[in-house]
DNA sequence: CCGTTCTCTACCGGATCGCTCAGGAACGAC
DNA sequence: GTCGTTCCTGAGCGATCCGGTAGAGAACGG
């Protein structure tokens, strides 16, 4: 799986969503562009795709602008990133076990590994939430104890 | 970091000649490609690149081709996914800290995050070497326990 | 009705990807 | 020495994606 700039900037535009919670109504386009010094043309895409996503929700017209779906804890990278960059896989190679792809001297195994690397990143970015990222970034929060390989 | 085709078909062909390492001499591109059922030609520029990153050495002329330039326990699959696909890591963007990244509500958090996961990668590709794959796919040894999140 | 704001569609230049093709250069055999 | 085998080099090509722009339309509030 790379990360592209969308899943970047996608996760960057909820982030200041979720940091200005408290201030109730909907956040403008623009001024999401503002705090976050993202393009405002191409956050307006993004945007879309995450409401496609049903992870945020609009307004339209005078006052309007976008509003998270789902409480901040209830929001992980994993989605975000998904919405945005399409599933997270490290590469489109077919299943292990099919289409003969076993048919030449046991490959399948390295399918298998790249199916694991998969699974190993999704769950990665299913370790972090709005939520959690917000108390981090406020120093509320220390940064979570990683596995060490 | 996205694993591509370049990668899995260097994992294939470097994983065909650790199968039959016993044999001694070289192995040309037809017999590889022949063997993992790649296209020959695209096969060709990877088996460069992976000489250019000293993991096969050459050899040409009546009798040539390619072998594994180390035993095969000495390569990892991080190794040759680096060697063909460039540095393992989830996306290019700046390093936390820098260029003014931090400038807009702490969001260098996210660019904490995203090299954490591709250091997560490199990690899990560094756990696979030829020769512990090539076990497996001979049956000869389990696969190794994950660590499950 | 008018301005604001989201929504949709199209487009674009550049990069990358997967792959092919056409030689060229080293090597071994004879 | 010349011939076939094999690696090596580099150009090129169609398709796709990526980051971003442009512009018109539709809903909403006042």
């Amino acid at each position: 799986m790379r990360i592209s700039t969308r899943g970047d900037y996608a996760c960057r535009a909820l982030l200041s969503l979720a940091l200005h919670i408290e201030e109730g109504g909907p956040t403008s386009v623009r001024d999401i562009a503002e705090r976050t010094a993202l393009p405002q043309p191409y956050l307006e895409q993004i945007l879309l795709a995450l409401k496609g996503a049903g992870i945020v929700r609009s307004k339209r017209g005078v006052g309007g602008g976008y509003v998270l779906a789902r409480e901040p804890a209830a929001i992980m990278l994993s989605d975000i990133i998904s919405a945005v960059d399409g599933p997270i896989t490290v590469g489109d190679f077919g299943e292990p076990h099919q289409d003969g792809a076993c048919d030449h001297e046991g490959q399948c195994v390295l399918l298998e590994i790249w199916n694991q690397a998969g699974a190993h990143m999704r769950e990665h970015l299913d370790g972090y939430s709005l939520a959690s990222i917000t108390s981090i970034a406020n120093g509320e929060s220390p940064w979570p104890v990683l596995h060490e390989h």
